[in-house]
DNA sequence: GCGAAATGTTGCCGCTGTCAACATTTTTCG
DNA sequence: CGAAAAATGTTGACAGCGGCAACATTTCGC
């Protein structure tokens, strides 16, 4: 069994995973989430039908693959935009104005992340070692990140947790409406427009916790 | 052509379309939106698997309606909590609670809602008279009430949108991270929890207006 | 009553997810 | 180096689904 660590490379197909993977965010573009089919994906890779079950279990599988990536693309985001920076204030703002851009960037990742298709099963805990060796962390990365940053932001002793949540409920908000349409794209055609105005809302929201 | 304005009752089967829509509802339910079958709601209704077709031109046909139903249930919740309140804050309060607890009570209805698998479609506009004698109103209305309510906060010729993209994004943001299960069961776990947990966050936001 | 419209059924097609069996390549290890 | 084993890809099959066409049945308007 050999360790299938890092080069994953000079198999049949080169990197099949990675190769599936992007085409199911392509497709998942092109024709939405309902649209995503193993097969269309195998067809863009150039394999047979029954290709992708040798790297992904299932269609959940795949999908909660892209969600992973998604999530750790997020919080390398947020970690990168908060860098440097050292005033509670401005890393929360930092960390908002990067969720919002991420979903702008990324928004077949956006939502798939997002599309709670992926029920909690707290089950499937077994089997050591056999696959991910490097982060195990799911979505419960972003949001301690969050916390974690809204701790530095209230008085000590107080419970961050609502302020985490509506932080959060904001920039989650506000990235949805953005990638639904349902705000007026004049105000928010590009990544910079709908990072600055984040930015915008999150200053008046900071306002009301002082 | 017989004007099926109001009683649809007294059919083969008495009220298909209905119980499509409903079953549709519970098929979610139970197993998720990429879970539901239009074959399974007719099996449920006691139908062969093609006569959804005579009520829903296809698939997509049945989430819209859903959501339409949605949003007239959002849009007559919001009217009746802000009914009697002439304060603007609190009328915008009012709305606000009361959107977290619509997607707490209706949570598929929410989720098929805001699904955006929906695509903006300004097609399609012909035959008047053939059906929906009623209300025209789509999503639109949800936020055109929500602009016209902050417009009434903010200072007179000043751009209500801004305030009232803020506040929509902040339930809508709380009302999906809770249906997510992203937020602490404790803290919300049930409508009156949620609405209240809603409260005190907009009163919170309120004070950044001022 | 009778024609027409509305409603429901049966049968079919292509596509999809998924599995099992088989084929091929690559790695491991004596 | 050379087999055994593992990983990877292929073919074929099955059931379920969305959607359509043709047909059957009920109800309504007159």
């Amino acid at each position: 069994m050999p360790p299938k660590s890092k080069s994953k490379r000079s198999y049949h197909h080169g990197d099949l995973r990675a190769a599936i993977l992007a085409g199911a965010v392509e497709v998942i573009a092109e024709r939405g989430l309902h649209g995503l089919s193993l097969r269309e994906c195998a067809r863009r890779a150039g394999v047979s039908h029954a290709a992708p079950y040798r790297h992904f279990a299932d269609k959940d599988a795949l999908l909660r693959a892209i969600a992973r990536q998604g999530f750790e693309w997020l919080s390398e985001a947020g970690r990168r935009a908060m860098e440097g920076v050292t005033r509670p204030r401005d890393r929360l703002d930092g960390y908002g104005a990067a969720y919002v851009r991420f979903a702008v960037e990324h928004p077949v990742h956006h939502r798939v992340m997002f599309a709670s298709e992926l029920p909690n099963d707290p089950a499937a805990r077994e089997g050591a070692g056999d696959e991910g060796a490097g982060d195990e962390e799911d979505d419960a990365g972003a949001f301690t990140l969050l916390v974690e940053t809204a701790a530095e932001l209230v008085a000590p002793g107080v419970d961050p947790t609502p302020t985490a949540v509506a932080s959060w409920s904001l920039v989650h908000g506000l990235a949805m409406l953005i990638l639904d349409g349902r705000i007026p794209a004049e105000v928010v055609s590009s990544p910079d427009e709908a990072e600055a105005f984040a930015r915008e809302l999150f200053a008046q929201w900071r306002g009301a916790l002082r």
